[in-house]
DNA sequence: CGCAGCAATGTCAAAGTTGACATGTCGGCT
DNA sequence: AGCCGACATGTCAACTTTGACATTGCTGCG
């Protein structure tokens, strides 16, 4: 129901679409909180039009459709957005990783966490640039700031954690022991 | 293959255990970053037998199967970890319902903001026992920080969003003007 | 003209995920 | 004895998601 919900909100922010403007979008800041490719949107959109949410106007020269939102999908927007209580769960690899990471011997662990650090730190500053060129009112905004804010508490965490390991290196320096049990 | 390696790693630092195990494991802190029920992980973890990442040693009363993880186990871990590149891609309902925030008018924006936030604080406050919980060298500590940084990250957030919601209401209070096209 | 590249849409198999259904054991309580 | 809840494993249908394969039209360049 999600790309569902996304789709609606795209259509309904920027009018009248193609699946193909619609793919392109999902590229955008969309991108950093929802993915979808053209082989899940076109047949959505098929599936969407038929339940009554979107009216379709096939033309164009090279047989391109355009889709825009009816009152049954409007409702279906404001219905999701409201009465549906959210997915909390989440799913991220990278937080898997995080989970795993006392696994590896320290240096190894340091490795991949300062390699972790590199990327969040490129990603905040692509987001970055995309938020001074996002005007005040521009719809993804708010999505952009969160994901910035993510992003700040990923680094930040990265940070602590290099931190740490590298303190209770300095501890296990000093007493002479023989590390524990790693992979 | 995220499912594999969290499987893999929980039986490498737990030591022999069944699906039940995992499975209940799988509730615990892991649950925050990753997510499988049983009717995932029975056969994920033949299908690991079969392929020589695990020993199954069949028995107990109940029929409950152990399993240990192999060298080529440990070695298929170990590359998972410092191997794959990790996907960055994140997919959240939350996060999708805040990209489409600007969609609602002013008051049922700032209600969903507010349920929002109550039920980060909720979570927040669950994770923080957690962490007093858990021991300085828990497994899951790297995890349970992060965890916490992302909703203090999404708290924060929140109470931006509607520091600026309620900000953009007085503004537009003030100059007397009609709203612009909400849904 | 031919060709590369983008516009535009589609299908399909494979993999991942969920929730429901199914089954049987064991221990403790009434 | 009967029942409940925890232990323990499994299957299956439905749905979502991904990546590959496939096709056609237009546009600009050499």
């Amino acid at each position: 129901m999600s790309l569902r919900a996304a789709l609606l909100a795209l259509i309904e922010v920027a009018g009248p679409s193609s699946g193909y403007d619609l793919t392109k979008r999902f590229e955008g800041s969309l991108a950093h909180v929802w993915q979808a490719s053209h082989s899940q949107i076109y047949p959505e959109l098929n599936r969407m039009a038929a339940d009554g949410l979107l009216e379709v106007e096939a033309e164009g020269p090279r047989g391109r459709k355009t889709y825009s939102i009816t009152a049954a999908g409007r409702t279906g927007l404001h219905e999701w957005l409201t009465e549906t209580k959210p997915e909390q769960r989440v799913r991220s690899e990278e937080a898997l990783r995080a989970f795993l990471i006392p696994l590896l011997p320290r240096e190894e662990a340091l490795d991949l966490l300062k390699e972790e650090l590199r990327h969040v730190e490129a990603r905040r500053a692509e987001l970055e640039t995309l938020c001074e060129h996002a005007s005040e009112s521009d719809f993804g905004r708010y999505a952009l700031e969160r994901g910035l804010r993510q992003l700040a508490a990923s680094r930040d965490w990265a940070l602590w954690a290099i931190d740490r390991l590298q303190k209770s290196e300095e501890a296990r320096t000093e007493t002479a022991r023989t590390p524990t049990g790693e992979l």
